[in-house]
RNA sequence: GGUCCGGUAGCUCAACUGGAUAGAGCAUCAGCCUUCUAAGCUGACGGUUCGGGGUUCGAGUCCCUGCCGGAUCACCA
C-alpha cells in the first residue's frame, strides 16, 4: 500500500465532490516539523476552483477527508492543510515493508542502461578526482539497478597515443629494466614515475635548446626525448613488434595497478573498451557520414561537422593526414557499444564538467548520424574536487593520490576504533575488515553526499570526520540496531511483528515510519536526477530519526509484548533500509562497531 | 569577449523543483552514560540566501541587471 498515492486519489475525489471539477495540480508536500501531521496539501492553487479563501478551502477539504479511514486528523495554517494519517495506515505500511527484505528495490522492468565511469589516462595513477568519478558512476549504476534496470558498467581505456609513448621513452632511457616486481612499486605508480621523468628530461632539453638559440617552438619539437616518443608512436602505429611488446608490458603494469585500486574502492566493470581497439571504427563512421553528406571536407582534406545551426561551431573530426581526434573515437565507441548491447536505451557518461562542450557536440553528431538513441545519452557531469589551495596540480605536487588517501582513511578509522575501545573481543581480521569498511565508508560518503554537479572542497590537512553527517554515523546506527536484534533473538526468541499494537504510535516512532515510507520514491528521484546525493542525504535523515527514537524509547526493556514486537520490527526495517541505501552507494554496513 | 555552471550560518553542505518562521553537520558553549553500543542524544549561539530591480497570494528557487569564482570555446585527451 502506498500512502502517497492513496492520499492523492482521496484528495482528487474530495476536490471533485466539493467543487464539481478536478484540480489540475494537487500539490502535496511533507509537513514541517513544527506542525502536526505528515502530509500537507497546499491549498492556494485550489482557491480558483473553490471560489473561497485558502483557509476555508483547506478546512472544507480537511473535513471531507477525515470522513475516510486514511486521514485521522487535520489542521489548517494559512492555506496549508496539514493531514495526519491514521496509525492503522502507518502500521499497515510498516507491516508490508518488514515482510519485504528488498523493500524499495523495484523488480526488473526489462530496461537496460549502460554507465561509463572511471576511464582514466594510463600514464598517471588515480587521484582524488577519480575517486569522485568512480564512486558516482558506480552509485548511479546501482541506483538504476535498484529501480529495475539491467545496468552495464563499462569504461574506455585510453591506452593509445603519445602519452603512453612518453612513459615508454623515459623507461627505455632511464629504466634499467625496472619492473613492478624489481622495484616493489605498483605498476601504475611505476609508469607514472616515468611519465614524470619524461617531463623533467623534456623540460631541461627544451631549456638547453632555447639557450642554444632555438625558438621555444623549435625546441619543443626538436628535444631528443620528444622525438623518441613520437618515433615510438609511429612505430606503434606501424605495429613494430618490439614497440608493441613494450607497450603491452607497460600497459599491463598499469592495469594491474589500477585493478588493485579498483578492488579496494569496491567498484567493478562488466566490460572494458580499449581505445586501441575502437579508434579505427570512429574513422569508418565519419567516412560514412561524409558520404551521406552529414559532414564535409575542407580543401586540406580534413573532415568537419557544421554545428552552427545548433548554435555551436564547426568541429574537426579527421585531421588532414587522416588521423582521428578524440571526438572521432568517441563516435566509434558509442556506436560499438550499442552494437554490443542492442537492448540498452541509453548511455550515461560519468565525466568531469570540463567536458560538457565535448559531450554536447558528441550527442548532436550521433543524432545527425541518425541514431535515435542519441537523445538518451546523458553526460553525468560533476564538479572538480578542489583543495583549499585551489585545483590539484601535479606539477606542484598537490595531487591527492587515491591509494594513499584510502590508506589514510583506514588508518584513521583504525586509530579511532581502537581509541573508543570498540575492538574488544574482535580478532585481528575482524578489526581489519571493520576499519576498512569504516574508513572507506567515510570517504565514499564524503564524496557522494554532495550534489554531483557542484564543485566540492577537500582539505587534506583536516582528516575526514567520522562523526556527524558522515558514513560512519549511519554505519553506527545500523550496528546498534543489529546489536539490539541480536540480543532480542538470543534472549527471548522474539518474533518481529507489528500486530497487536495497543496504543497510539509515539511521535518518534511515527517519524521513523514516515521516513521509511519515502525510500522507494527517493530511489526513483535519485535515478531521475542521476544523484546519489539524494540517497545519501535520505539515509542520513533516516538514521537521525531513528537515533532520536532510540535514545528516548525503550525496546528491549519494554514489557508490553505488542509494543516490543512492533519496535523490534521497525528497528529491523530501519536497519534493512540503511543497508539497502548504503549498498547502492557502494558502502558496507557492519553488524557491530 | 560568447556559452555553461556555481555563490545559502565562521567552515562543509541541505532545502522534495514556486510554499509556512531557510535546515543539518563541523566549530564554540551548556547538559545527558548503574536502562537496548556516547562514532549517540538534548539545548544555546549563529542568516540582508552576493548586490539591485521585477513577476504573484507567496521567490534561496523564475525573469532582467550588475559583482565574484570556476569551466569551456584546440587538427590535446
Amino acid at each position: 500500500m502506498n500512502i502517497d498515492h492513496q492520499l492523492r486519489s482521496e484528495i482528487e475525489a474530495a476536490v471533485v465532490a466539493l467543487f464539481g471539477q478536478p484540480a489540475q495540480a494537487i500539490q502535496i508536500q511533507p509537513t514541517n516539523q513544527e506542525f502536526e501531521g505528515s502530509h500537507t496539501l497546499v491549498c492556494f492553487p485550489l482557491t480558483k476552483l473553490s471560489k473561497k479563501g485558502p483557509e476555508e478551502t483547506a478546512r472544507m477539504i480537511g473535513e471531507k477527508l477525515s470522513t475516510g479511514k486514511l486521514v485521522s486528523k487535520f489542521n489548517v495554517v494559512k492555506g496549508f492543510l496539514n493531514l495526519s494519517i491514521s496509525d492503522e495506515a502507518w502500521l499497515k505500511v510498516l507491516q508490508e515493508l518488514v515482510a519485504n527484505p528488498d523493500y524499495g528495490r523495484q523488480p526488473s522492468t526489462g530496461k537496460e542502461l549502460m554507465v561509463e565511469y572511471s576511464s582514466p589516462n594510463t600514464n598517471k595513477p588515480l587521484h582524488l578526482g577519480h575517486l569522485r568519478n568512480n564512486f558516482l558512476g558506480y552509485a548511479v549504476a546501482e541506483i538504476y539497478k535498484a529501480t529495475g534496470y539491467t545496468v552495464h558498467k563499462v569504461q574506455i581505456i585510453n591506452d593509445r597515443g603519445i602519452h603512453i609513448c612518453k612513459s615508454m621513452a623515459a623507461w627505455q632511457l632511464f629504466g634499467n629494466g625496472e619492473t613492478p616486481e624489481s622495484s616493489g612499486m605498483k605498476g601504475d605508480k611505476l609508469v607514472g614515475k616515468y611519465y614524470v621523468e619524461f617531463d623533467k628530461a623534456y623540460k631541461s632539453q627544451v631549456k638547453e635548446l632555447v639557450a642554444a638559440g632555438r625558438t621555444e617552438e623549435q625546441a619543443e619539437k626538436e628535444a631528443p626525448i620528444m622525438r623518441m616518443a613520437v618515433d615510438l608512436l609511429q612505430k606503434w602505429e606501424a605495429k613494430d613488434k618490439d614497440t608493441v611488446d613494450l607497450w603491452k608490458t607497460m600497459n599491463g603494469w598499469v592495469y594491474s595497478g589500477f585493478d588493485a585500486t579498483y578492488r579496494r574502492m569496491g567498484v567493478d566493470f562488466e566490460k572494458l573498451y580499449y581505445e586501441s581497439d575502437t579508434y579505427l571504427l570512429g574513422k569508418e563512421e565519419v567516412m560514412k557520414g561524409l558520404a551521406s553528406g552529414v559532414f564535409f571536407r575542407k580543401e586540406d582534406g580534413s573532415v568537419w561537422v557544421d554545428l552552427t545551426g545548433d548554435g555551436l561551431d564547426q568541429k574537426v573530426l579527421l585531421r588532414a593526414d587522416g588521423t582521428s581526434v578524440y571526438m572521432t573515437q568517441d563516435i566509434g565507441t558509442a556506436i560499438l557499444r550499442f552494437r554490443d548491447f542492442p537492448r540498452i536505451e541509453g548511455q550515461v557518461y560519468t565525466v568531469g564538467n570540463e567536458q560538457e562542450y565535448h559531450f554536447k557536440v558528441l550527442f548532436l553528431i550521433l543524432g545527425k548520424l541518425g541514431y535515435a538513441w542519441a537523445k538518451k545519452c546523458y553526460h553525468l557531469s560533476y564538479g572538480m574536487v578542489d583543495l583549499p589551495s585551489g585545483k590539484m596540480k601535479s606539477r606542484e605536487g598537490t595531487v591527492v593520490d587515491a591509494d594513499d588517501l584510502m590508506e589514510e582513511m583506514v588508518t584513521d578509522a583504525a586509530a579511532q576504533t581502537a581509541e573508543l575501545g570498540k575492538t574488544e573481543g574482535m580478532s585481528n581480521e575482524e578489526i581489519a575488515s571493520l576499519t576498512e569498511m569504516i574508513g572507506l565508508g567515510a570517504l565514499k560518503y564524503f564524496l557522494l553526499k554532495v550534489d554531483p554537479k557542484k564543485r566540492m572542497l577537500f582539505d587534506p590537512n583536516e582528516s575526514i570526520s567520522l562523526q556527524g553527517h558522515t558514513g560512519p554515523f549511519i554505519q553506527y546506527t545500523h550496528a546498534r540496531i543489529r546489536g539490539m536484534l541480536r540480543k532480542a533473538n538470543l534472549n527471548t526468541g522474539d518474533r518481529l511483528t507489528v500486530t497487536d499494537y495497543p496504543s497510539g504510535l509515539h511521535e518518534l516512532e511515527r517519524n521513523v515510519i514516515i521516513r521509511l515510507s519515502q525510500y522507494p520514491s527517493k530511489l526513483e528521484e535519485a535515478a531521475r536526477e542521476y544523484s546519489p546525493a539524494i540517497v545519501a542525504n535520505y539515509v542520513y535523515a533516516l538514521a537521525q530519526d531513528y537515533n532520536q527514537f532510540y535514545q528516548s524509547i525503550p525496546v528491549l526493556q519494554e514489557t508490553d509484548a505488542g509494543k516490543r514486537g512492533m519496535r523490534l520490527a521497525f528497528s529491523k526495517a530501519t536497519a534493512d533500509v540503511i543497508r539497502s541505501g548504503m549498498r547502492v552507494l557502494g558502502i558496507g554496513v557492519p553488524d557491530r562497531m
